[in-house]
Formats: structure tokens, C-alpha cells, sequence
DNA sequence: CTCAGTGCAAACTATTTGCAGATTT
DNA sequence: AAATCTGCAAATAGTTTGCACTGAG
């Protein structure tokens, strides 16, 4: 079904955009780095070319099935579109991303715009967060 | 009130420094990027460099005197912290940025983080929006 | 066969840094 | 005078683009 996913957006399917598709869908992590992805590619001695993957990433962000995140620090950090909108947790000492959906803040949201004489089109809400316990690294 | 702002923060009282605290504290906005205090600076023809203004606002942020946030595109954008924290909708048409600030949401994210075993330590929320008006495309 | 897609290197944008001279204390 | 600060140019980091070649339809 990646295929139809490619066809659908009107690209064609070339092995650098199933490689990558693959790897979004298959990998342990959710979320990833252009450079991360790359990474892998090299290991896996792919051949594909970091500009390349900076294409694709984009590609599919424009198609929707991927999305791209902003969060502090320089790097864009992307993830599949499940289709569930959700919002972030982001670990600053692990960096671990844990992602969380809140119906209450979405819908308050809406209605502060709404106050503000703004319609909603796009949010972004991560929260930093330290780890809780006794066994700290 | 400025210099004394600078001493507390142990910085050396320098034109570049009051200049960019003077230009935060009385322009008719509130959140500037890098380049476009650069860009008034020039007009002013005050001889201060790009290298400076970002240095000035890092070593401001460190001080606490001012908060920089990362929004959608590529720049920094840097706002005197007035102390009381709040949000931000982005009009994205204009680039109008207004502030708000909501104590359900705030509370809200605090329990998310405490749920997942986190502690809260800074989060960021921007919500991009567009006017309503009867008039629309 | 045609045109989109690719790799590579070079270009770009935002930001940082090294250094020698200028300023603050 | 000592130490910090500054401007400039060069360096960096992330991302994008031009171009000749490769590969999908």
C-alpha cells in the first residue's frame, strides 16, 4: 500500500521514496531527523543522497503523509501522518518524544481564536518536560 | 531602569546593549527578529553588526531579559519578558503575532506532563490562525 | 522515448565564532 | 591597565538548488 500512497500523490515510485516510505513505517521511533534518516540509509549503504532525502521529506509533507515538526534546537523532525492529530512531550534531557492528545486544550483553543476574530488553521504545542523519579542517569 | 538591568545581568553598560534594550522597550511592536533589529539599527546608522545584535540578544536571553521563541520559518523571534508568561497566535497572512494566555490550558498541560510521569519545564504553544471576516476567499 | 527523479557539489539562510582593535570599569 | 565588548570576515549547521545523468512509465 506504499505504492498506491506514492501513486496518489502523484510521484513516482523510485527506490529512494519506497526506501524512505519503508523506514517511516517500519522503524521503532516515530519521529526522525532528515539526518537521522540519512544515517540509516548509509548503514544500509543505500546510496541515496542526503539532498534526496531532504526532497522526499518534503514531497511527502506536501502530499500529506508526512509531517513536520519545529521544535527547539535547528533540526526539522519528521514523523508519519497517522491521521490523528496529536501534540508532543518532548524529554530535554533524553530527547525522547512521547506524543499525547488533550480534547479539552483543542477545543480551547478553538474557542481563543474564535474570541480573537481568528479562524484556527494549524497549532503547535510541545511541552518540555523533565523525567519524574528516583532513578535518574 | 535599563543599565541596571544590564549590571544585574553582568553585562557591561555598551551602546549596542542600551541601544537594542531601548529598541525592544519602546518600538511600537513587541517581537523582533535578528535581522529586523539589524535592519532599524542600520536605518539609524548606528554602525552596530548583525554579529553583535545576535550576540546582545543570546546573552539577554541568558539574563532573562528577553524570551525567543522559535515560530514557523526559519528565523528567531526575540520579545522583552515582561514576566507574565503567555501565548502566541501567528496571524499567517499578516505575521501579526497577538498574545494571550489561558490558565485551563496551562493547568491542563501541567497534569498531561504529571500523567506521563514528566515535570513541566517549559512549553511552547503558537496557534496559527486567520481572520474571520464576511469578506473571504 | 520522455520527463520526472537522483546524486553531487555548490548555493543559501540563519546564526556563531576568531581575532585585532575599541570600550568600559 | 585589565577585562570585556565589538565589528568584520570567515566558519558552521541545516536545508535547498543547478545540472548532467539515471530510471520509471
Amino acid at each position: 500500500m506504499d505504492k498506491k500512497d506514492l501513486k496518489q500523490a502523484g510521484l513516482k515510485i523510485t527506490r529512494p521514496r519506497l526506501k524512505i516510505l519503508e523506514l517511516l513505517e517500519t522503524a521503532n521511533q516515530r519521529h526522525f531527523t532528515a539526518e537521522g534518516i540519512y544515517q540509516i540509509l548509509i548503514r544500509e549503504d543505500s546510496g541515496i543522497g542526503l539532498a534526496t532525502v531532504y526532497r522526499v521529506l518534503t514531497q511527502f509533507e506536501s502530499a500529506g503523509l508526512v509531517v513536520r515538526h519545529h521544535f527547539e534546537g535547528a533540526q526539522s523532525v519528521f514523523e508519519l501522518n497517522y491521521g490523528e492529530h496529536h501534540d508532543h512531550i518532548v524529554d530535554v534531557k533524553t530527547g525522547t518524544i512521547i506524543e499525547f492528545h488533550d480534547e479539552i486544550i483543542e477545543q480551547r483553543q478553538i474557542s481563543i481564536a474564535k474570541k480573537h476574530h481568528y479562524k484556527l488553521v494549524d497549532h503547535s504545542l510541545t511541552l518540555y518536560c523533565e523525567k519524574i523519579s528516583s532513578d535518574e542517569d
